[in-house]
DNA sequence: CGTCGATCGTTCGGAGTCAAATTATACGAG
DNA sequence: CTCGTATAATTTGACTCCGAACGATCGACG
């Protein structure tokens, strides 16, 4: 019916190349338009209101989080930061530094920090949170509400999808063999 | 009609953070999750197939653009792996370095240089694709073939409204004032 | 108590990353 | 031919990011 789809030129010539074959078309679209979009917002996003404030996306996206969440340990802060603990040990300290964040131990598990906004962070994210949603509106601005619900959706289903059974089929596909250690990092002890 | 849309913890505490702000909560919800599904995609793919050809996202990026486009000018394939044309360098070095990619000199233009595969590169490249396309078939195997073409559709129109409108936006934002320098990089002349 | 495995945040090595400065080449105007 | 301008790719410097190793702490059990 719609006979209308818009194709970018590099996913002609994917298709074309890979004319004998036999592939998951669809899929491999979803996933180069996610990564392209992604790449996209994050830009523009980095080069309009963060870049005034300062702040690249990943501390953005911690002092968001802590702002939503209130007070947090750090490996939440991680897990839904979407970042390694290592990184986000940098990051908090900068942002520390700036007097965005504060950082204090656990009152009775000593292994533990807990992440919090300063008033400055609070006031901070309720001026320049408005800016930011304004541009993820623009970037946006093409998809209908009805379609942006739409799209969030399905891509809460590939989120899920991975979140759910993404270790699992890591294994099932390593079936024994070791995981084959990152290039990069510290080397292994020796 | 619907009534079922699952919303997660994150989003449910977001909005009511934001109770008394007016903001586009269905903008807000696709940005945030093009941009967890990217990771997860990303983190997946990774830890999976291409850990074990010890290719980081971004090389095997640089090699299915130069695969599926063939021989190409640097900056085309800087431009379509959505890297800059400095980082393209180091990459495509290393790749070179690996016996995976050719750099040769334009035969008329000697500012451009061209990147190809070498036979190791496609031979490699025939083997990984179909593993990757695996997997992009796994992320997205709760999509039906209709919902990827949607989505697909949905995140190009977002693409799009970025590269078409997304320069222009950001200089009506800044409104005449420099556009405030990056804090890393190499220092401007002093 | 004391020990031991689990789990926390931090450290650290190496690769990635961007954008400004730099270098090299192309090409039109005088 | 000789500039000057435009446009390549590369170099450079500060920074981000991941994840293995590490040290500190917890909690359970004898």
């Amino acid at each position: 019916m719609p006979g209308h789809r818009s194709i970018t030129e590099a996913e002609k010539l994917a298709a074309a190349k890979l004319g004998g074959i036999p592939i998951h078309r669809e899929q491999m679209a979803v996933v180069a338009n996610i990564y392209r979009a992604a790449s996209a917002v994050r830009q523009h996003l980095e080069n309009s209101v963060l870049r005034g404030a300062d702040l690249t996306w990943t501390a953005f996206v911690v002092l968001w989080v802590v702002w939503v969440w209130g007070e947090s340990e750090t490996r939440h802060v991680a897990e839904e930061a979407g970042i390694s603990k290592g990184t986000l040990t940098g990051v908090s300290r900068t942002l520390e530094g700036r007097g965005l964040l504060q950082r204090a131990g656990h009152p009775s598990d000593g292994r533990l920090v807990l992440l919090s906004l300063t008033e400055e962070g609070e006031t901070l994210m309720r001026r320049l949170f408005p800016e930011f949603n304004q541009e993820e509106a623009f970037v946006a601005s093409r998809l209908s509400d009805e379609e942006c619900r739409s799209v969030a959706e399905g891509l809460r289903q590939v989120v899920r999808q991975v979140e759910e059974h993404g270790e699992e089929r890591r294994l099932t596909l390593l079936d024994g063999a070791e995981p084959a250690p990152r290039r990069s990092g510290r080397r292994a002890k020796g």
